[in-house]
RNA sequence: GCCCCUGUAGCUCAAUGGACAGAGCAGCAGCCUUCUAAGCUGUUGGUUGUGGGUUCGAAUCCCGCCAGGGGCGCCA
């Protein structure tokens, strides 16, 4: 340090980053920023910056090379790169993984509290590939967050009132009457609410009716309110399944049915303090032209309708309501999010700038995260209106169906229940792996094809390199890794140290992960472990290599094991036994 | 018209402003008397949509353009 300060060189400014994989580990920085500093204060000796900047890298080197205690240093391309000592570096990493067990990559506690607000299932329909995504997402996001270090509240909003119930409430009491539902409860009430869906768009006539049938409800007329409890329980039974066939909890629910009337206070508090406008008189709604309001002359805001003309609730008036139902249910709360399709962009910046401009601060910790759609091939989207739907079921049923002849192929030696098992951990992983595995603001297309295909980069494959890692243990016949006093003192394989290297990387990836909202990451380094130890399972024998090569090995795989298993978790996806 | 997202190998996707743009699939050539071949090894394949700019350095940041998708006063 005292002698880059005497270089002129601001040490703080260096920054350090991996050394690109060449067989070895380290750490590096370059020396371009300083080189280009020197030059723009005319001291650059009329040398181009690379060449400088190698110059500079040299006589760092240079000088750290007389240092006592500095192992392998070497300037290359105006980079300097420090190279850790093999067998400590390999130790301390697999060291640290047995040590840490399920808690390796896990950050310290923050102390402080998020909310993600996911799924939001609309009752009334049908829950299809469209709804798959928002779920799976959030799920792994939250788990995500909590290993990070966060104290994460797990929220759920079904949408069991609006526009879209009642028009199945309209269909049902106008066409089935009386009936009840099939032994697909779920499917039924889809098919009643594309009916009636249908019926609409032939006769646009029949809005009269449904407006009637909206103005019941908001009267709290019995008929409609016994229907809707009724058939509002069939939908939520079907959810409470689904998620527990996804393995994913929630830990509060609220019901935008709740948020209808404080909503529409807060709406009359708005119109009262002149920050919306009633143009009921006149036949018309209630809205905030958020643009005006803040005095802005291009367009940025828009205008955000908040009730209807004849008084009934819309989202956004719910929505006003729930930012304000979250904080008072937790008003520690450091960040509300909501995890909603990315065609709610705009609504969600009106809303949480509206109160806002309410002079509501806590609005100012809510931000919406944006996921893209899942399309059918030919860029369909999936719609319950248009009937265009991949059902959760069907998808699930495919999935593990699949998955079970696959491992009854490869592995004839499980048992009907391990079979079972294997089915269900890897179907699910299969469905679950590819939305992961992708960036939140790219377009998924569902086709069956990729959906069960289990070969490559899918969750199988990390499935299948933990089982091969529990293999070799159980074979091994190891009672237990503590107190082993061995290190990586051989020469280390290239896969080893590349297995090694991946395993490393783990922790800062869930940091990422984490700030980043980003279950990509995860994916991405979970896949990279898997990839590396299937390399070193065909390059480097374990159970019969020399003693003390088999024991560091052995450790190895344990350790390689461990983060596969913690990766998996984040994702959502079972790490198995055997398949 | 305004705003947002996307454009990388034949296909699906990666890549904190840094070293040679990487994987999978598909194709081609190999590897199972040795820890499960849902695997491994090798190989083919690139003007990162396009034109400028900033920078020592750009797939990445800024501006223009092209193409696709989404949103924009009573759907959610």
């Amino acid at each position: 340090m005292e002698f880059l300060a005497g270089k002129d060189i601001p040490a703080a400014e260096l920054k350090w980053v991996p050394i690109p994989f060449s067989g070895e580990w380290g750490t590096s920085t370059s020396f371009f920023q300083v080189a280009a500093n020197e030059a723009r204060a005319g001291k650059g000796q009329g040398i181009p910056v690379p060449q400088r900047a190698q110059q500079i890298a040299e006589q760092v080197k240079e000088f750290l090379a007389q240092q006592v205690g500095i192992g392998h240093i070497e300037a290359t391309k105006g980079y300097l790169n420090f190279y850790f000592e093999t067998a400590t570096y390999a130790g301390r990493v697999v060291d640290s993984v047995l040590e840490q067990k399920n808690h390796f990559g896990a950050g310290l506690r923050t102390g402080s509290r998020v909310m993600v607000e996911f799924s939001h299932p609309n009752t009334h329909k049908a829950f299809h590939v469209g709804h798959l995504r928002g779920t799976i997402l959030g799920d792994a996001i939250c788990r995500i967050l909590e290993f990070a270090g966060f104290d994460v509240v797990r929220a759920n909003y079904p949408g069991d009132m609006g526009l879209h119930v009642i028009k199945w409430l309209w269909g049902y009491l106008k066409y089935h009457q009386d009936e009840q539902p099939a032994a697909d409860i779920t499917k039924w009430m889809g098919e009643i609410y594309a009916e009636a869906s249908k019926r609409l768009e032939e006769d646009p006539d029949l809005e009269t009716e449904v407006r009637a049938v909206y103005a019941r409800w908001d009267q709290r007329d019995p008929e409609v309110v016994a229907l809707w409890e009724r058939t509002r329980e069939w939908s939520l039974e079907g959810f409470r399944q689904m998620y527990a066939a996804l393995d994913i909890r929630f830990d509060v629910y609220y019901f935008n049915s709740q948020e209808e009337k404080p909503g529409k206070e807060i709406v009359e508090e708005l119109v009262r303090r002149g920050i919306a406008t009633d143009e009921r008189p006149q036949g018309g709604t209630v809205l905030v032209k958020i643009d005006e309001v803040l005095g802005l002359e291009k367009e940025k805001y828009r205008t955000a309708v908040i009730l209807r003309s004849d008084e009934t609730a819309l989202y956004a008036t719910e929505d006003l309501a729930l930012v304000k139902h979250k904080f008072a249910d937790y008003p520690d709360l450091e960040k509300s999010l909501y995890l909603v399709d990315v065609r709610q962009s705009l609504h969600f910046t009106q809303v949480f700038k509206i109160l806002e401009i309410a002079g509501y601060e806590p609005a100012q910790k809510c931000s919406h995260i944006a996921y893209e759609l899942v399309t059918l091939p030919g860029n369909v989207v999936v719609s319950s209106r248009e009937g265009t739907v991949v059902l959760l079921e069907d998808l699930l049923r495919e999935a593990t169906a699949r998955a079970q002849e696959e491992a009854r192929k490869k592995n004839p030696s499980l048992t009907e229940e391990q079979l079972e098992k294997v089915a269900q951990a890897v179907g699910l992983g299969a469905l679950k792996y590819p939305i992961l595995a992708r960036e939140n603001t790219k377009l998924v297309t569902f086709d069956w094809k990729s959906a069960l295909d289990f070969n490559g980069q899918a969750a199988p494959y990390i499935q299948y390199a933990h089982v091969r890692c529990n293999s070799i243990l159980k074979r091994a016949n190891v009672q237990t890794l503590e107190g082993w006093n061995v290190g990586f003192t051989y020469e280390l394989h290239p896969a080893e140290i590349e297995l090694i290297d991946m395993i490393s990387r783990f922790p800062s990836e869930v940091q990422q992960a984490a700030a980043e909202y980003k279950p990509l990451v995860i994916a991405s380094i979970a896949y990279e472990i898997a990839r590396a130890f299937a390399s070193f399972y065909d390059a480097c024998p374990v159970i019969h290599a020399e003693p003390q090569v088999r024991d560091a090995r052995l450790r190895l795989v344990a350790a390689t094991q461990q983060a596969l298993a913690n990766a998996l978790l984040l994702l959502g996806i079972t790490a198995p036994e055997v398949m």
